[in-house]
DNA sequence: AGCGATATGTCCGATTCCGGACATTCTAGG
DNA sequence: CCTAGAATGTCCGGAATCGGACATATCGCT
């Protein structure tokens, strides 16, 4: 059994949301009394494809998709936001919608903001408004990036990748997460999943068993995935990392936790 | 098909530049000094995926390429950036660099300012930075619409896709383009585009030759396409279109406006 | 007119993934 | 303890695209 109680500290501080923890307090302060602590259960909308934006998000823990679906039924995962960001962008650029949809792939909790009052504050305060523009850049530079990587990564280096992604943003090695689910975040065929994941398996890299997925060989997964991992990562470090209150620039490497 | 110069219809529509027209004419005449009209070379790089960026790049005529070239060189286009639109909104997002690159896909024309100095007429300017923003919103989308376009569809249907969304940028039903560069802009073999362009000049719907296309059959290409060209469009003229404007007063910021 | 460079046409085996059908295993709940 | 449903495993033909090689056509230049 694994859960979310986990609260190991990494750089940011006080904040389980590092966004959060990136406002200079005056900002936060601001925003604290409307924040509500929620859960964030499996499968749960956060907000729906073309429908007015209720909430913005701050993920605390656990897992968020944004999801393009088509016409005909067909969907797939152009990006995921965890601990790192928010939800709700388009508030942040001057919208009220979007064409994509955000759902919770992975369970937790999160703190969650009425739409229009985050506008406001947004409106009151530069420096918020940069942090939440920062982030809406890295989170640009990764859906860009996954158009490219699901044109031309196999569907076993995109599992790998989405493994680790899902990883970076849990607390634990164990995490909840069916291969008919993850087919539909990769907008594939549910065999093709049983495939890469059993190959992943038998290679010793994961632990799986009816809907529990377990990281054993984090490097192993990172040889398999393919670039696209680093590039995401490095941007969101880049972007909001220690370089907000500390200098520090452009460092990691290899600096993965494991 | 359309004439040479967009005609006059408001006051505040004179720009070749849609983006342009919808600013304020106080911002406008702000920005004006600093414009520099400049011609825009096939395969001209904007600016390069991971180095600062020097100029933005308001389009008057001809199209950009967002692009995303992985580490073995392989390369696709995950959004294209015409006369709607402003290359170089990682400036207007708080950074000065990308890891994707742009690069002129139809010659044209465009105005281009410092970033330095364009970055800080935004901050001086709520309402600048609310359609830059709204913009940004827009292209998002666009990428995010690639993302699941790129992996779901056929390469017959983001060609057809292709010309369209070039298409609605020129000034004429005519354009220089070769399969060799459709090729990579599609991320795919230039031996699939000859295939896939064969198909729809047989079926009368475009005509090209060495390195010219012509669009004859603009509705046939519409019924060929995936859905992702009208979802696409639909959002840019919800965002940018004529009722956008009277959004475009929406105050992001207090104090440094005027 | 001839040449080199560029652009397009064609063919073929290999690979990945789809689409669908079906079998098996595990788990929760009565 | 049993059973329904959920999750996973396996198989197969077919479609799209790759990767590469090669042939042909057209243009610009000298």
């Amino acid at each position: 059994m694994s859960s979310k109680v986990v609260a190991s500290r990494e750089a940011s501080d006080l904040h389980a949301n590092r966004l959060l923890g990136l406002l200079p307090s005056r900002d936060y302060q601001r925003l604290r009394p409307h924040l509500q602590r929620i859960p964030l259960e499996y499968r749960q909308s956060l907000y729906r494809a073309n429908k007015p934006i209720e909430f913005v998000y701050f993920i605390e823990t656990g897992v968020g998709s944004l999801v393009n679906t088509m016409r005909n039924g067909e969907a797939a995962e152009v990006g995921t936001i965890g601990n790192e960001g928010v939800v709700g962008l388009p508030i942040v650029l001057g919208d009220d919608r979007a064409p994509t949809a955000v759902y919770v792939q992975v369970p937790g909790t999160g703190l969650r903001m009425k739409a229009t009052l985050f506008k406001k504050e947004l409106a009151r305060s530069a420096s918020m408004q940069a942090v939440m523009l920062r982030y809406g850049h890295a989170f640009f530079n990764q859906v860009a990036q996954s158009a490219a990587c699901n044109h031309f990564h196999s569907l076993q280096q995109r599992c790998c990748r989405w493994l680790l992604m899902t990883h970076d943003r849990m607390h634990s090695d164990e995490f909840l997460l069916t291969q008919e689910f993850l087919a539909m975040m990769l907008g594939v065929q549910r065999t093709g999943v049983t495939a890469a994941a059993g190959a992943l398996q038998r290679a010793g890299l994961i632990h799986y068993k009816r809907g529990n997925v377990t990281i054993i060989d984090r490097r192993g997964l990172m040889q398999r995935s393919c670039e696209c991992y680093g590039v995401s990562k490095r941007e969101f470090d880049r972007l909001l990392g220690e370089q907000a209150k500390a200098k520090s620039g452009l460092q990691l490497r290899n600096g993965h936790n494991v």
